[in-house]
RNA sequence: GAGGAUGUAGCUCAGCUGGUUAGAGCGUCUGAUUGUGGUUCAGAAGGUCGUGGGUUCGAGCCCCAUCUUCCUCCCCA
């Protein structure tokens, strides 16, 4: 058999993981800075738990869990019926009663669910897990990806809004990533809806507004008419989403048009204060208005957030948003919600593709001891107290010739290598050489930790 | 889920209308060089041509299936 790994999931050598890790302590710390506080969920859920929760195409995209025990004898009749409901496209639990999670809101919403009594409000937490999702794999899309969740639960304060945009800034430019956060307002789009023919239609619009980027103006209104909308509607949708210009401008455009509706006048005012945070913060940011940004999953409800690479194709690398009532879907009502999230592979992606990563974060092994075929206690010891004092150091596994010691160095990028041979060991000295400049010096064994602590 | 491209040595890729024993560069290993690497030189190892069928006297090349990776649609991080 030859081995393999399934399609669209990857593993992560040393040399990565290190990029990634840099990105993920990034995130953490951020995360921390402002109060979050981490939580993990299984990699399973009930399969109930997810199914109806991400649009019509979302179930789809669940990896489902076979049943065990379904070859039981006792359990064949059922199982063949169960699986009949399968053949027709339905899901049934007699087959699979379980699935992989496929994004880290939906299970932060059950556990607000199953936990609201004990919490505290607002519950602030943060989550860094894997997803799965039975997508085609494709350029910056897996079917195994992480997403760094950081999500307010219990409040409605704009106040969240303002800090969650000032997360983003604050990660993107610690990444030296350079984004637009795209912004915009569920509220507004409901206000749209209104004006078109009911908020029935809401998921109509906001599905195919959503596509204005990607497919251009026409093909929404070929889309927004073939999802049953009329053509006053549409050209209402089109002086919509065709409005252009800087933000302020594009918030005196939205003002007029709905001037008189309550709801989009509300959304509006959000947008306003959130801008305005950004712009006196001191953390620098570019936070754009973008009326088409719709987002597909329909649980949101108020402010939404999508984050774009600039100079880079690449799809969004972060999104999120306010839910009015997530747990509602789990039976608890009242508890508000929002959240962004970061899409760490794609931020791998970009930031690979921009050659943006800190050089020292390849740090491994600082010093390699020759093997010069001296007492291994000798080096042994010396190592063991380096590495009291946190540096990192090997010692070569046997006592070959200096060109493979080397050579070793140089692949595993050591910077120092120390040489103890039989004449050291008597006059109590170490001979250490940088590699990158060539340059060897003879110190006492005492100094030898000094030559590794600048 | 629909459509399209791709796969040859560890890596990057050649390989003619189907024709003897499948090549190069880089890397690896050995030696020049048994305590001083990166350069140079000499030599060697390394391939069920993604996998499984088929057509043919003969297949890396043609046909079918399947898997991988990539692209478009859909959707998203």
């Amino acid at each position: 058999m030859k081995p393999s790994i399934p399609q669209g999931t990857r593993d992560f050598s040393a040399a990565v993981l290190k990029k990634r890790n840099f990105i993920f302590n990034t995130i953490r710390r951020v995360f921390e800075l402002y109060g979050f506080e981490q939580l993990e969920t299984p990699a399973m859920e009930n399969i109930e738990t997810l199914l109806g929760k991400y649009g019509e195409e979302g179930d789809k995209l669940i990896f489902k869990i076979l049943n065990n025990g379904l070859n039981l004898p006792e359990k064949h009749d059922t199982a063949r019926k169960d699986f009949e409901a399968v053949l027709s496209g339905k899901t049934s639990k007699g087959i699979s009663e379980r699935a992989l999670r496929y994004d880290l809101t939906i299970p932060f919403a059950r556990y607000i669910a199953m936990n609201h009594g004990q919490l505290t409000f607002p519950f602030k937490r943060f989550q860094m897990q894997p997803v799965w999702r039975a997508d085609r794999p494709q350029r910056g899309r897996y079917r195994e990806f992480y997403q760094c969740d950081a999500d307010i639960a219990g409040s409605n304060s704009i106040l969240h809004e303002i800090e969650l945009t000032s997360i983003y800034a604050t990660v993107f430019h610690q990444l030296r990533v350079p984004v637009e956060i795209h912004i915009n307002n569920r509220k507004i789009l409901q206000a749209l809806a209104q004006q078109c023919g009911g908020e029935s239609n809401m998921i109509n619009i906001t599905i195919a507004i959503d596509k204005l980027d990607k497919i251009g103006l026409d093909k929404v209104k070929l889309e927004l008419k073939e999802r049953g909308l009329t053509i006053e509607q549409v050209e209402i949708i089109e002086k919509y989403i065709s409005i252009k210009g800087d933000n302020q401008s594009i918030i005196g455009t939205l003002k007029k048009l709905f001037a008189n509706n309550e709801i989009g006048m509300e959304g509006i005012n959000e947008m306003v204060e959130i801008l305005e945070h950004s712009k006196s913060s001191k953390i620098p940011s570019t936070v754009v208005v973008n009326p088409s940004l719709a987002r597909g999953l329909n649980y949101y409800t108020g402010t939404i957030f999508e984050v774009k690479a600039t100079g880079v194709e690449m799809g969004s690398i972060g999104g999120g948003g306010r839910y009015d009532d997530l747990t509602g879907l789990f039976g608890v009502k009242g508890i508000a919600g929002v959240g962004i999230s970061f899409g760490v592979d794609r931020i791998y992606d970009v930031m690979e593709e921009l050659a943006v990563f800190p050089e020292n974060i390849q740090a491994g092994t600082v010093a390699l001891f020759f093997n010069t075929g001296i007492e291994k206690t000798h080096l042994v010891d010396l190592a063991t107290s380096l590495r009291e004092d946190g540096i990192a150091c090997e010692i070569f596994h046997e006592a070959v010739k200096f060109d493979k010691q080397f050579k070793y160095a140089e692949k595993k990028s050591i910077p120092f290598i120390v040489i103890i041979g039989e004449e050291e060991l008597k006059n109590g000295t170490a001979n250490i050489k940088e590699l990158s400049t060539g340059v060897q010096k003879t110190v006492t064994i005492q100094e030898l930790k000094k030559a590794f602590t600048p």
